[in-house]
DNA sequence: GCGCCACTTGAAAACGGTTACAAAATAGAC
DNA sequence: GTCTATTTTGTAACCGTTTTCAAGTGGCGC
C-alpha cells in the first residue's frame, strides 16, 4: 500500500535497506550472522538483496570491520612448479573456510619481499604466509609494529620463535646422499640451486654435506656447483662435472628440475644412467616418474604443507590456539636412476 | 617550542598530519600527487610519515576514491605452465606502473568463476582479466551492471564486441597440422586438451580439422582422443591409438603436455620417433626443446599475451583510447619429432 | 494484569582515507 | 602599493559498511 520511502540511495546496504523496509543494520547482520535477524525479515532482504542484484563493497567492510578475510602470501616466483601447487592447494583450502588469497612475488630479493609485505598489510590481510625463514630485518620489525600473524612454509625450524611448517629440508638432503652413499658410491657431486636468499637451498647443502661427512667423504671444491633454476645450466654444470678427469659417480641435485639437466646432459655425453652415473633429485615433480630413467628423488609433499600454512593462520585468527612448528614428512622414492657405482670406479 | 597538538589520534593520516602540523588534506595530496605540495611541507609530511611507519590503509582509500589500483584476473588454474607464466607476465608489468593483481582461479568451472568475478568485483577491482571468452551467461551482465572493464586474454576474435589478446588458436592450430601434411602423412591423429568449457582447446581442434579437410583427409572416429592435462592420460591416449590396427603416422597434440606423453608412450611400444611416429605440440615450454627427440611445437609468447591484456586495461582505466583486439603471433618451430612417414605407410 | 527476560530491531557513531570547496598566501601586472 | 590571477593549504562532507547502545516486542510465570 505504502509507497517506497525515497529512493535518493542508489545502491550500497541503504538502497537494500529501504527497498526492504529495514534498517542498515538489520541487512548487515543477515549478511554476518543470518540467525540473528528474524526469518521473516531475513526473507525480505535477501529478495530485495537479489532484487537489486548488490555485491557488498568488501574494502568498506574491512574499513569498518578491521577485518578482511584475506590472506597475504609472498612466494619468490610463481613460474616455479612446487611453488605453483603450493599456492594452488592454499587457495582452495582458503577458499574453502570463506577467506581469500592476495598472492604477491619478491623474485627472491628480499627488498621487494619487505615492500610487497608493506603493501598487503597496506590491503589489510588478516595474516601472512612467507616461504622460509630468509628475511630482510625490517620485515620482522614490521609484522610485529603492525601486530600481523604470519607463518614461514616449506622450512621446519623447531627452535626459532616463530611459527612455520614445512619438511626438515637439511634432514631430507642427508636421507638423500645417505641414499647412494649406501649403494656404493665414494665420489659423490652436488649440483645445487643458488644459496643466496634462499634457505631451503642452503639446508639442502648442508644436509648433503653432513652425509658426506659423516661418512668420511671428501666432497672437493670443484664438486659442487651452483646454478639457477633452469634447464641449460643445469645441463652445463653436468657437462663441467661430467668432463673432469676425476668425475664423481653419483650426482645428488638441488631440486628435480636441475637433475633433469644432469639426466639429459649425461645421456648426450654417451653415458648410461645409473649404469656410469647415478643421479638424484628433490621435490618428486610430476615428470619425474615419467622419465626415462625415471628419477630417484625426495617426495615433498608440497600442497599439504601450504595447506596447513593457511590452516595455521586461520585458526590462529580463530583464536585458537595452535600448534607453532609443523613438521611435515617427506621420504625417498628410490627409481630407475640410482644404482651402485661401476666396479671399476668404486 | 610548542608542545605537538592533543595525541588522541592513535594512527593513521590524521596522527601524521598532527605530527607534521598540516591538515589531512596535504598528508593525502603529499601522498598522491606530491607536485601538488610545496616541498617544504612535502618534506616535514615525508619525515612525519616514516617517524610513524605510517602505512596508507588501502581499503579505506578504496572507499574513498572508488579507485583500487587493482585487477582481478580469473584463470582456470595455476598448476599449469602457461598460467603461471602469464600470471607471472602480468603481475610483474602491473607491479611496474603501480598495480597490484588479484588472483582467483576458477578450474574450469563456468560457475566458480562467475562466483570468483562476484568477489573480485566485491574487493573493487579496477578492472577484469579474463581467460578466453567461454563465460557464465551471468558473468556479461554481470560485467555490465557493474561497469567493470575486462578484457578476455589467450584467444582472437575480431568479430566480438568485447576486447581481446591473444594468438588466433585455430590458425595455429592449422598450421601445425599442415606442416606434417607437407611432410607427406596422411594419416594423422589428434589428441586434444578436453573441449568442454575450454575455447582455447576448441579452436585448435578445428584448426587441425580444418586442414585435414582442406586436404582432402578424413579423421576416423577414433584417430581424435580428447584427453586432461595430465601425463598420464596422454600416454594412455596415445598407447590407444598407437595399438589401433590402421593407426595414423603423425599425431598432432593439443598442448605440449599432451605431446610429450605421446613421445614417451611411444618410446615406450618401441615406436622411434620421428621414424615410425610425427609429434607436433602447441605451447613451446621450455622443456620442449630439450626432449629427446625434442618437440616440434607450435610457440606461443605467453608473456606478452598477458601483459598486453595489462597494458590494455591499465590504458582504458586512464581513458586512453586503446585498440580493442590484438592478435599475438605464433611461430611454428620444427625440431626433431617431425619427419616424414616411412615409405611403407606413406 | 504485571514485571522480568530474551530476543529483534533501529539510530547513529565510527572506520581511515579523498576531495569539493573555501580561505589564505603568493606572484605578477599595472 | 593595489588589485587580480594563481597556487597552496585547510575544513568538512562523504565513501559503504559494522557495531554499540538503546528502544521496542512478545512470552511467560506469577
Amino acid at each position: 500500500m505504502t509507497l517506497t520511502t525515497a529512493k535518493s540511495v542508489k545502491q550500497g546496504i541503504r538502497a537494500v535497506a529501504a527497498r526492504a523496509g529495514v534498517s542498515t543494520a538489520s541487512v548487515s547482520r543477515a549478511l554476518n550472522n543470518p540467525d540473528a535477524v528474524s526469518p521473516s525479515l531475513r526473507a525480505r532482504i535477501e529478495q530485495a538483496i537479489d532484487a537489486l542484484g548488490y555485491i557488498p563493497h568488501a574494502p568498506a567492510r574491512i574499513l569498518s570491520s578491521r577485518r578482511s578475510r584475506t590472506l597475504g602470501a609472498i612466494v619468490p616466483t610463481i613460474d616455479n612448479t612446487m611453488f605453483a601447487r603450493g599456492i594452488a592447494s592454499l587457495q582452495q583450502y582458503l577458499s574453502s573456510v570463506g577467506y581469500m588469497l592476495f598472492l604477491t612475488t619478491s623474485g627472491y630479493d628480499l627488498d621487494v619481499e619487505l615492500q610487497q609485505a608493506r603493501n598487503l598489510i597496506s590491503r589489510g590481510v588478516d595474516g601472512l604466509v612467507l616461504r622460509g625463514d630468509c628475511h630482510h630485518d625490517g620485515l620482522r620489525k614490521l609484522l610485529a609494529d603492525n601486530a600481523v600473524p604470519f607463518i614461514n612454509v616449506g622450512i621446519y625450524q623447531p627452535d626459532r620463535p616463530y611459527p612455520c611448517v614445512g619438511t626438515d629440508n637439511e634432514a631430507a638432503a642427508h636421507r638423500a646422499a645417505a641414499h647412494v652413499i649406501e649403494l656404493g658410491h665414494r665420489s659423490i657431486g652436488i649440483v645445487s640451486a643458488l644459496q643466496r636468499n634462499n634457505d631451503r637451498a642452503s639446508a639442502r647443502v648442508a644436509g648433503f654435506r653432513r652425509a658426506l661427512t659423516e661418512n668420511g667423504l671428501e666432497l672437493p671444491p670443484q664438486w659442487h656447483v651452483e646454478v639457477p633454476y633452469t634447464l641449460d645450466d643445469a645441463r652445463e654444470a653436468a657437462r663441467y662435472l661430467l668432463n673432469l678427469k676425476d668425475r664423481p659417480t653419483a650426482v645428488v641435485c638441488g631440486n628435480d628440475v636441475i637433475a633433469y639437466g644432469v639426466l639429459l646432459e649425461a645421456e648426450r655425453d654417451g653415458f648410461s644412467v645409473p649404469r656410469d652415473l647415478s643421479v638424484v633429485g628433490f621435490d618428486d615433480l610430476d615428470w619425474s616418474r615419467h622419465l626415462r630413467p625415471s628419477l630417484t628423488t625426495i617426495h615433498v609433499p608440497t600442497g599439504e604443507t601450504w595447506q596447513r600454512a593457511g590452516e595455521y593462520l586461520v585458526r590462529s585468527l580463530a583464536g585458537e590456539q595452535t600448534i607453532m612448528h609443523r613438521e611435515i614428512d617427506f621420504s625417498l622414492v628410490v627409481r630407475e636412476s640410482t644404482a651402485s657405482p661401476p666396479k671399476s670406479l668404486k
